[in-house]
DNA sequence: TTGTAAGCGTTATCAC
DNA sequence: GTGATAACGCTTACAA
């Protein structure tokens, strides 16, 4: 069974009798053409069932309508948000969006990068791993003059890039300045690694917070490196061992939250009565769990808009004559049936 | 500020002097080439910095190594873990994989589909939308020798595709099964469009089993067409203000059963006491959820993992020898804190 | 308004 | 072992 062939500009321009650059003028409707050739050869396109060759119509005019996106992880709130707005905002401009996903690895996280520079995308929109400190891949792709967009989690030293993120040291002063006023002052932070923003600002909101309300910071409860149901669940279960919990723990992200959860109701003890917590990350079924959880609302389709608004920006800026820039977006408290009193 | 220009084949060539061809053949590792020039070449190969244009390799070589993924939603979590465990095993495999997302927009699938032949992919995996029904594309795509794979939604008339779906029809018999064990008799069915297997099957299985079990099948409490929170939500409403709920609703998904969740808090009514849920899907929150939802187990790895090894037999097998084949998962009951007593 | 020529960066083919 | 040549399908000058 042989497989049809693809229809080319060359086969449309035989069976018209006129030259592959009409027909490929025709297509794009170049003002060159007239509308009425314009009209046929689109008629006969269609007809033959021609579809472009993006591969050939990218390498010659150099530009693939394409944007690159990088992200740790699919299979979770925030990303799962993120991306399908950044691919639905792509598509409604006309731009295709190639995923890849860095598994929390820098080495493939670089390697990815690499690869859509190879493909010749158009920008790239990027959130880093917990351990990308390497800046070198970042500062090619700059020098190749491939826009490149940070969101939410952005290595340390590349704060000079576009940045779209979120207020993270407000928000967890926010929480804190909440929980204070409840009455609670035994108050952990189970919290991400230091290296990128996101820990590093929610822990240092957290720190702020505890200092200028005149808590006590107890080191034991601060917690640093984790982003996962797991590190939620470890941490906790750590403390439960030591016979050492905190009365409010602020986590740093949805799953270490559902991690905290799933250690609590293994040890049985109760959410919020012996144990309360909040968190950063707002998933809808955030409602629904048993208590509601409480947290602090990073606004997903703002960082989405955002991020796309500045890439094409950056994309239509041939010159380069734009400085980079930095987006910080507020937070705001979203109080469910955790933290809203003290037990 | 000029940007730096892609190193080429040729940039190599000529500083080395030798040819394009010896260099191209050379970082492919052809065993034309000596080993000592290969050496010599990739060295100086990574020195300039070099990286391949995949556009102009693909247009080239008419192969791509990359495979199309659609799918009518990523934040959800069915998909999600479908998505994340097909980009890492294609990876593994080197391939890349361009996602596209429907948007349940038949419309907006057909075009995606486009452009993924258009972008010359190797195959193609899909799960389509609710209302697909045209399968014009889908011959198109056979025609043109790309080798195509359902994965859990097949439109009615494709059965004879490659497909790797779930056993729906069994997992549905085998909650009411095990719900009539229970005692329960006024059953619901919140479930989907027919259209498409997925809720189809689940209504066939359900039907199959309150006839066999001779509980009687109240047509109000079937419905049909949605598989999103909305239509939970919706369904349950109606119901309520008709005063005329079940004892049990079967959901045909975690997310109707999500709006079923929302719906009985709003109006006050017990989950499982008053109203009882059970659903297909199982993410891990839903051990969290108050109560937790027992749910119908869809191997979302095994589907992933069957897709990508028959998409690559498929690329494989080039003179197209292989027949389709169906390949049916089983699913299982995983009982949490609903549908386990009958209240 | 249409067409010619050149080139995008790579790989396949075949000759040396 | 190495390389010249053509080709992949399209677009961008520029010429007619």
């Amino acid at each position: 069974m042989e497989n049809e062939k693809a229809v080319t500009l060359q086969d449309i321009a035989n069976r018209l009798n006129l030259s592959v650059v009409t027909i490929s003028k025709a297509l794009r409707n170049h003002p060159d053409i007239s509308i009425k050739t314009t009209k046929l050869i689109k008629k006969v396109a269609e007809e033959m069932g021609y579809m472009p060759n993006i591969m050939a119509r990218n390498l010659s005019s150099r530009k693939s309508n394409t944007l690159g996106l990088v992200v740790p992880k699919i299979a979770h709130h925030f990303f799962g948000a993120i991306i399908e707005s950044i691919f639905d905002l792509a598509f409604q401009q006309n731009y295709e969006t190639i995923l890849t996903v860095s598994q929390e690895n820098a080495e493939r996280e670089k390697k990815h990068l690499l690869t859509l520079l190879s493909m010749k995308v158009d920008g790239i929109i990027i959130s880093v791993t917990q351990e990308t400190k390497d800046l070198s891949v970042f500062e090619m792709i700059e020098r190749r003059g491939v826009p490149i967009v940070f969101i939410d989690r952005v290595p340390e030293s590349a704060q000079n890039y576009n940045i779209v993120k979120v207020d993270d040291y407000n928000g967890a002063y926010k929480a804190i300045e909440h929980a204070y006023n409840l009455g609670y002052r035994k108050i952990a932070h189970f919290g991400g690694a230091t290296n990128i923003n996101i820990g590093r600002d929610r822990m240092n909101g957290f720190k702020d917070a505890m200092n200028n309300f005149g808590i006590e910071i107890n080191p034991n409860w601060i917690f640093e490196g984790g982003y996962s149901e797991n590190s939620g669940y470890e941490f906790f279960m750590k403390l439960y061992k030591e016979n050492n919990l905190p009365e409010l723990i602020l986590a740093v992200t949805y799953p270490v939250a559902l991690g905290i959860y799933m250690a609590a109701k293994e040890v049985g003890l109760e959410i919020p009565k012996d144990i309360d917590v909040i968190c950063f990350g707002n998933a809808k079924v955030q409602s629904f769990l048993s208590p509601p959880l409480s947290c602090i609302d990073q606004p997903t389709d703002l960082i989405s808009k955002n991020a796309i608004d500045l890439i094409m920006k950056k994309i239509d800026d041939e010159d380069n004559e734009i400085a980079p820039q930095q987006i910080v977006l507020d937070t705001s408290l979203v109080l469910r049936g955790t933290c809203i009193k003290k037990h």
